[in-house]
DNA sequence: AGCTCTTATGAATCATTGA
DNA sequence: GTCAATGATTCATAAGAGC
């Protein structure tokens, strides 16, 4: 079997992202530092200035990204003055005009908000993840994420009702049966463009962007074994370290050396690891 | 005791609301036809158009409505070329700068989402219900959309509960083990930002943009009895209806003459009602 | 009333065909 | 060439039917 690697840089995402190559990364999943008015806090970009500090990386992203890759962006607006910013919005434009295609908004829906009240406004418990691409044709691998139909499912397809055989009869002519057996082999659905996960609570010393699920579902969804999944972002090492679990090598940058270090201790072991079984695939 | 009116005009949005008066409606809650790249659709706006089309309707709506009052708009971009449109955020930035106030995003999670498989996209399964403010401070009596708080929410505070007292007794000080047990105690909640419903299955002859529940849960949150509520794009009149059976007074508008008589025989009737009761709140 | 089982269909998207 | 219309796809829900 073949060897994983993790690179890991420490630095600016906007100079590191330089040394990788033209068209090699097949997945991008980050979460970038929110918007913040508050300076001193870590990665704390004013919202007037996200747009102009995000998009020399997200060059950078395009030139590095495979043209069958993907880029999934987790962020939301943050609210400012009583009303939502509209950086991000206006990130999404100007990176249309820089190239990407804006394929698709996934919704994560966070389960466990922690309750809260505020006079004007409820608790805030979605993200958006903005999936982005260089063409319009990109591998997905729809099949990997495919989750447990209903039980109506079963107990309809018994008795197939006449309705659906009618339906298929008058629009495909004979040979519904073939699609017929399509349905009965089927116990899985595909999901659709809403994630429902809880958020983490992780009661370690660094706080995780994201629960694990919310990564592994996108390398599943976008890449094979032995892709490359890039994080310039990575914080705690949430996506790589998933990335490694799934037989995906990682390439992860973060300019506080704190989490540097910390990623690095986790993660180079991998580089010496020859993988020969598939079955840790599964965080958990 | 009051009287309730429900007022109907047959027309273009654009002139008919030129017929209302300045600071005249609590709620306005819409659906406007979405943008559609085939003419020959009943209000098939071209997304190139859209903003275009739309903003002169919206300087109407900012002049009519109530400096208390919110105007929430349900919109979701279609897919053109194997992309998202952009045409939503536009009418967001045009619509600030307009004077309208982006107060907040809530999504309509459609549990029963239109199925069908594409190579390189799921289900779209959620909408976009956008809050537009005149004025930072509006009315939302958040009490009266309050949710029974299940059993899984209690044990997940429980749990969560020590966490989180260290980690705001770390940041604020003490204190907060009172605000947990307040939580506790509680058997409702306020809801999220998020809302599950699912789209109206209607077997009659007219279909509804958006199920009942919609409607409702924005006139309970918005609005208090004999408040106006405004629907500039009706359709078969979802919202005026609800808002009638809710005792608010309606107002619509729209181009269509089928809709127009429809919901003119279905609302006039409101007119010559005294409601004596309020047993017919709520829906079913 | 309360179940279960049956049935229709929904602001959807893509590939193909036709003008 | 572009642009517009047609057909195929197939999940979760509510209303309706039956017990």
């Amino acid at each position: 079997m073949k060897k994983l690697f993790a690179d890991i840089y420490l630095g600016d995402s906007k100079e590191k992202l330089k040394l990788l190559g033209d068209n090699s990364i097949d997945l991008i999943m980050t979460s970038p530092p929110y918007a913040d008015q508050r300076k001193s806090t870590y990665g704390g970009i004013h919202p007037d200035n996200y747009v102009e500090w995000f998009l020399p990386i997200s060059e950078q992203l395009l030139r590095i990204l495979k043209p069958s890759g993907t880029f999934i962006l987790n962020i939301k607006e943050k609210v400012v003055n009583g009303e939502r910013s509209t950086y991000v919005m206006e990130l999404i434009l100007a990176m249309r005009k820089q190239g990407w295609y804006w394929t698709e908004e996934f919704i994560w829906h966070k389960k466990n908000s922690f309750p809260g009240k505020w006079p004007n406004r409820f608790r805030d418990s979605w993200e958006r993840l903005l999936q982005f691409n260089k063409e319009k044709k990109f591998h997905m691998y729809q099949d990997e994420v495919m989750v447990p139909m209903g039980d109506w499912a079963k107990a309809r397809l018994k008795n197939l009702s006449e309705t659906d055989k009618i339906r298929d009869n008058s629009k495909v002519g004979s040979g519904f049966g073939k699609k017929i057996s399509n349905w009965l082999d089927r116990d899985m659905a595909y999901p659709t463009n809403v994630l429902h996960l809880a958020t983490e609570c992780n009661n370690k010393n660094h706080s995780a962007a994201f629960p694990q699920e919310l990564p592994q579902w996108f390398i599943k969804l976008f890449t094979k074994e032995h892709d490359v999944v890039l994080d310039p972002f990575m914080g705690s090492g949430t996506t790589l370290e998933v990335a490694n679990r799934m037989i995906r090598n990682s390439v992860g940058i973060d300019i506080v050396p704190e989490y540097y270090e910390m990623v690095k201790e986790k993660l180079i072991p991998v580089d010496l690891v020859l993988f020969e079984e598939n079955e840790k695939y599964e965080p958990k």
